[in-house]
DNA sequence: CCCCTAGAGTTTTTT
DNA sequence: ACTCTAGGGG
């Protein structure tokens, strides 16, 4: 046996008792920062270079492109080209490779596309229409919702029973329209990639025997994130002999908003026997004051499995609380200490801003904007989600298939060539009543004869598909692209375009181009004897690829640069700064969340992750005021914060420290310490009733200064809220 | 066909 | 308050 020290001797216990384990199933419960993606790669290599298993063996199955990328870099570092024939991957890019290889079987059309979240609305949008219905009444973000949430739930239109609740009923008749018109366009949305490979097993027990053989190791990363479906999908392919070695943390669910199932992770040891249980506990991320904040906020969740970050390090500094006055001073106070962090000799891009919506993240950047403090912001959109790259692709799609009604509808005046509204709805009129595509349905419009100017624009639209799709045969994908972007006439018409706006369309359309000239069709990452056919033309695969992969939305870091993002998309990073900005009732927990028990905990949960992204100073503030959609809000400090013990904590204002001198208790409502060191600048604390000759009475918002100048803002019952100077008001307390 | 305006919506995001 | 989009008017 090879020399296997390097694939152990790193690994602390716990780690090690993961990688190594032979029970049959291994449920690996890790915690922040603890090596969660370290003991996947060196479980892979302990499979292959000590147990003997052939990569083929193994299936490793991950949530993002990023963390499947991840995951291979490492692999290769650490057993180099022996992971070669190691099946990796997303869930839905393993589920479209599979229908892919077994595209009949499934019941697909060879040149299957992928409709992505966008295109499916507007699928939906056009076929509310058709259907006459209101969109008032059903809007086509709730019927999204319902198709997606009954697919992910593995539910066909007949498996709903709407009884006698007309909305669920008409609800399923629109789900039933929406499946047939999809598959006469050979489309498959996300959430029917893995229906379909769900029922690939169910419905062809040779083919799941064959996988089931072939896939002896599953291996599953961020297992609290999956939903019904992907777990059924899992159960099946495990079968009996299958070993399944899940990991993840329950205390970092955060998507069950969209359809994540943190009962998978707590049923998994009743649903297998077999299963050994592995705490990852030591945290090498984060200081001893963040973890203790993090592992006390945590245990005021009730559903947990149960898990405490320790770390070998020390304490560090406490985490810093800082109550602004409004949204305003609160970005400015964030500006300072980056400053403050830079002069001490840290980097910026060590920084990270993250709050709970993407709305707040303007007043920061204003202010970082101001103070001359370059920053980034993550999220927002997507290379293959903009309108100019998708319009492009739509033509490819429309050239690979005229069945794509949706690539159709994008397409057919755009950019404007003469076909109008009437037009339109004549060849949707036709594709209706004879059930065919609106190419079909343009075909025959263009043989029953139109008036001249629509019967050329039409006929000329023809045209360029069809010749578009000629010229491209045996061209290179990037010549073909060319040809779409200019000939297509999108060249002129953002040429047209002499904005800012214009230029960056036509450097997206460059990008993609460049895009196109470096893809390669992928290495069949299923390579199988059953199949004859691995993939598509290099088209099809482009154009999947852009669907599942829709760019980098996580990028790398950029120099020098603040980061700013939502905490959601800062789950998996890890920052030496990081600010919590906006941690307020209402904001964060957010006012959705704030009466329902179960959304309240995933909400405690992202201020979980949010704390246990921090790995040497965290911050977390809160304004007084705040505006938002308009309005004027005073909003309390999160409940969150409470949750924070004191000890780890150093409360901070405008006019310097106002942390009090004792420690002692631990727990209770920090509010006290804070409203004593403000009660003695101004006389007045947050939260005192108070009245006034003249407006009444009132509640103390916010205070600023000292002494005589002092000023408190009051909210006054009748008068609203008002800015008083202390030294004049003759406020009564109550 | 383009531009403008009125209206709606405004937690979180991947695939 | 602000942004996005649909639909109407020029």
């Amino acid at each position: 046996m090879d020399d296997i020290s390097h694939i152990i001797d790193t690994l602390n216990d716990a780690q090690r008792d993961a990688v190594t384990t032979e029970d049959q199933h291994a449920l690996i419960l890790a915690g922040a920062g603890s090596g969660k993606t370290k003991v996947l790669v060196h479980r892979i290599a302990w499979l292959t270079q000590v147990m003997g298993f052939s990569s083929y063996n193994i299936l490793a199955v991950t949530f993002t492109n990023k963390a499947a990328a991840e995951m291979r870099g490492r692999i290769e570092a650490l057993v180099g080209n022996q992971s070669q024939g190691l099946t990796m991957g997303t869930f839905h890019g393993i589920a479209y490779r599979l229908l892919r290889q077994h595209f009949q079987e499934a019941g697909l059309p060879q040149s299957f596309q992928i409709l992505d979240s966008d295109d499916q609305k507007r699928v939906i949008k056009r076929l509310l229409k058709t259907m006459e219905l209101d969109e008032q009444q059903w809007p086509h973000r709730q019927v999204q919702a319902f198709i997606n949430g009954e697919k992910e739930e593995g539910r066909r239109p007949q498996h709903i029973d709407p009884g006698h609740n007309p909305f669920v009923k008409r609800m399923v008749q629109i789900y039933q329209a929406y499946e047939a018109q999809c598959k006469k366009a050979g489309l498959v949305d996300f959430a029917e990639l893995l229906l379909r490979a769900h029922e690939l097993w169910l419905k062809h027990p040779h083919l799941l025997a064959h996988y089931q053989s072939r896939f002896r190791h599953i291996l599953v990363d961020e297992f609290q994130d999956t939903n019904t479906l992907q777990y059924a999908w899992l159960r099946v392919l495990a079968g009996a002999t299958g070993k399944l070695f899940i990991v993840g943390d329950d205390d970092q669910s955060i998507y069950g908003w969209r359809g994540a199932k943190i009962e998978n992770i707590r049923q998994f040891s009743q649903d297998f026997a077999n299963v050994k249980t592995v705490r990852l506990e030591q945290n090498y991320r984060s200081t001893g004051t963040i973890l203790k904040a993090a592992n006390a906020l945590i245990a005021h969740n009730q559903e947990r499995m149960g898990k405490t970050l320790w770390s070998a390090g020390d304490d560090g500094n406490p985490i810093k609380i800082y109550e602004a006055f409004n949204d305003l001073d609160e970005a400015q106070y964030v500006c300072n200490q980056v400053n403050q962090w830079v002069k001490e000799g840290g980097e910026r891009s060590d920084a990270a801003v993250l709050y709970r919506s993407n709305a707040q993240s303007r007043l920061i950047e204003q202010a970082l904007l101001q103070a001359k403090i370059p920053y980034r912001v993550y999220g927002g959109l997507r290379f293959y989600d903009r309108a100019e790259v998708k319009d492009v692709l739509a033509y490819l799609r429309l050239i690979l298939n005229r069945q794509d009604d949706a690539a159709f509808e994008r397409i057919y005046n755009h950019p404007p060539r003469g076909i109008g509204a009437k037009t339109a709805d004549m060849i949707r009129d036709i594709a209706k009543m004879e059930g065919v595509s609106l190419w079909n349905a343009m075909e025959s419009l263009l043989e029953q004869g139109l008036t001249a100017r629509a019967q050329t624009s039409l006929m000329s639209f023809k045209t360029l598909i069809e010749s578009l799709e000629e010229s491209g045969e045996g061209q290179e994908l990037k010549d073909q692209t060319m040809q779409v972007i200019s000939r297509s006439g999108l060249q002129l018409h953002f040429e047209k375009d002499t904005s800012e706006q214009g230029q960056s369309r036509l450097e997206n359309l460059d990008e993609l181009i460049n895009a196109t000239s470096v893809f390669k069709t992928p290495q069949s990452a299923i390579e199988d004897s059953l199949g004859d056919v691995a993939y598509a033309s290099p088209l099809a695969e482009f154009l999947a690829q852009a669907a599942l992969e829709a760019g980098e939305q996580q990028a790398d870091k950029w120099e020098s640069c603040v980061q700013l993002m939502t905490l959601h998309s800062a789950k998996g990073l890890e920052f030496p700064l990081v600010f919590m900005v906006g941690v307020e009732e209402g904001l964060f927990p957010s006012q959705q969340s704030t009466d329902d028990a179960y959304k309240l905990e995933e909400e405690r949960r992202l201020a979980y992750v949010g704390i246990t992204r921090a790995e040497k100073q965290l911050m977390i503030t809160f304004a007084n005021r705040r505006r938002m959609h308009g309005s004027e809000f005073y909003p309390q400090p999160s409940r969150f914060i409470k949750e924070i013990p004191n000890d780890c904590v150093d409360f901070v204002r405008l006019t310097g420290s106002a942390r009090p001198s004792s420690g002692g208790q631990t727990s209770g409502w920090n509010e006290t310490k804070l409203n004593d060191a403000l009660a003695q600048q101004t006389g007045f604390a947050l939260g005192d009733r108070v009245f006034h000759q003249k407006f009444g009475e009132g509640t103390v918002l916010a205070t600023e200064g000292a002494g005589e100048h002092a000023r408190i803002q009051v909210n006054f019952k009748a008068a609203g809220s008002k800015w008083l100077v202390v030294g004049f008001a003759k406020l009564e307390r109550l």
